[in-house]
DNA sequence: CTGCGCTACGTTACCGCGAACATCGGGGTC
DNA sequence: GACCCCGATGTTCGCGGTAACGTAGCGCAG
């Protein structure tokens, strides 16, 4: 009967239970050395029978050992960080090893935050997106003696190791691609991006290769906050009433370039005669659209589980590759048209 | 200079750099207890010096306290619990408390597992969706002796708490409006069911309401696995095509009725005249559609907040109020014709 | 000067478990 | 039969903190 007595249950109850050492229970617990059938049997039973659950705060002291990871991240509400949960979790779904969650919002102070509640912890890796960290930050995950795996963006120096994709790169291919199309006059939509480094540095790979040919952005526009969906049909309606001569535009991400694609579908404007559209993501959701928006996969399931790979590697003590570069190909879609 | 001998940082190292005992540090560090601000200064210093992180799992051990709490959802890749997660933090921000997310991708199994490990860790709460639960997985929160709120629906009795909306309520609400705008001849489609229980009760109390109106739903496809928005448009194409007298279609959530919908719109049939559409959920994103889709809130962020609230509450001593039932409000949009 | 109370700090005893080592008993080997 | 070995089990100790309590030093009233 699970007791309910005010005492938390420890070991000393099961092996009470069952008589037999706690050290014993503990083993049987943990599936470790050496039990005969018949007392595993037993000591499983009285677990069992008082509904005992090991004290893994315990357990974690007494082994120096934590089997949790630490993945700290941006945002859960806009699809492309679940996609990488998703990654990680297949992964360490085999393993011993835990994913727990923590969200920065973007905001340095707090991942500086949640980072130092994480560490206190002393996981047994930490997966963080981005290779910008504040400076204290950093000095945590390099003292912390942990590995650490930065994921999504590997345009820079990491701490430990790194997977992800050159965003740099992804802009720079976008725009030869818009340019080898022919088009000449283009406009970009986007978040406001001092804190989304990512979204800033697919930015400044894209207007890099238009530079070096001769074209500038001709209209730009970013947002903040709402719906992404909505956002882009707005700043899509806007920017062309103020800029009809634009030919193009250039989305730094799929939910705002769907919305600028609704808005132009729904208006009867000519895609990709008239206006073409490429945005950045890939996100399976949007593949229920009649139209396909241009796009760029940004690999997010294979970067988690790359990812989880490194941490679980190191755990078990293998060597793993630890700087990993992705390479996205662009989905031509239906909106970026062919020579 | 942040130490680097393989030997990892404790109090005693922070208390000999700065000449107290470990105690003044632990207090000093926990903001507890009189410490004078000199003192308080030194040690701070000596910390940061160092680049000390507390270990949490001996405090935890020590104090029996552990600012963690559990939650328990079916996925992250739906919009639908990250939402309510943002609710959750919204309150949680404000206190001691750290959420802590495990995922069960709507497996009973897999709910133990996850319950069993979370509540290895002595969580301060549990916050666990669904009122449907293995014995096991019962057994084990009624005898942890934690605060346990169960979320989203309040069609059952809760092992503590619970906050949610009444689900098998919403479908029946949703077939009176449909049924007062005259519709007469119902599809349904959604999610395989048989571990959705929320689903379910929405489609019980859906067709209960209409039964005593005399009607029957006259075809029905569930999906499971890929784009949601996808499988909207192909199931809802081949339901017209088999059920051409249809008049009416409901959705068991928001974006596979996106998908209808503008499987609909794409192909010129009148919406709401020839055929009506409803589902369920609110999902923001839909917004920036042109057409608004019928849907019916499920207060997601809502539910977070209280069920936060009430953890929080519990772990002050105060009292709250721990049945909460929301009402969710109809949104027409413009797929359900009014009068 | 004594004694009281307060503040600021130190000491001690755990918390529940697991690593490492000790022990015990029985079967095989020669 | 002496010896060894090995699988199964027990003992000891300490992980890194914190609660609870103890105490030194100071100011101050009488």
């Amino acid at each position: 009967m699970p007791h309910d007595n005010r005492r938390p249950l420890t070991l000393r109850d099961v092996s009470e239970a069952s008589g037999v050492s706690e050290m014993t229970v503990s083993r049987v617990l943990r599936n470790r050395g050496d039990v005969s059938d018949a007392t595993r049997e037993r000591v499983l039973a009285a677990a069992r029978e008082l509904g005992y659950v090991p004290n893994k705060i315990a357990g974690a002291l007494a082994s120096n050992q934590v089997n949790l990871v630490a993945v700290i991240i941006p945002s859960l509400s806009n699809m492309v960080f679940p996609e990488v949960m998703t990654g990680i979790n297949e992964v360490l779904e085999d393993t011993e090893l835990q994913p727990v969650v923590g969200v920065t919002d973007y905001l340095p102070e707090k991942e500086e935050r949640v980072l130092y509640e994480m560490l206190s912890w002393r996981p047994s890796g930490v997966i963080i997106a981005g290779l910008e960290h504040s400076d204290a930050a950093k000095a945590m995950l390099e003292s912390s003696g942990i590995p650490v795996v930065e994921i999504m963006d590997t345009d820079g120096k990491p701490i430990d190791a790194m997977v992800g994709i050159s965003h740099r790169r992804a802009g720079a291919e976008m725009a030869r691609a818009i340019l080898k199309q022919g088009y000449q006059r283009i406009g970009f939509m986007g978040t406001k991006m001092p804190l989304d480094h990512r979204a800033r540095k697919r930015f400044e790979g894209f207007t890099e290769v238009l530079a070096k040919n001769g074209i500038e952005i001709e209209d730009r526009d970013f947002y903040s906050g709402g719906s992404a969906l909505a956002k882009g049909r707005e700043m899509t309606q806007r920017m062309l009433e103020r800029s009809p001569e634009l030919d193009f535009l250039y989305y730094s991400n799929d939910m705002i370039g769907a919305g600028g694609l609704l808005y132009l579908l729904d208006n009867g404007i000519d895609v990709p005669g008239q206006v073409g559209l490429a945005a950045f993501n890939g996100v399976e959701l949007l593949q229920g659209l009649s139209t396909q928006l241009a796009t760029m996969d940004a690999c997010r399931r294979e970067i988690g589980q790359m990812a989880a790979r490194i941490i679980a590697g190191r755990q078990a003590r293998e060597e793993t590759e630890d700087h990993v570069t992705l390479m996205p190909k662009i989905t031509y879609g239906d909106t970026l048209r062919r020579r």
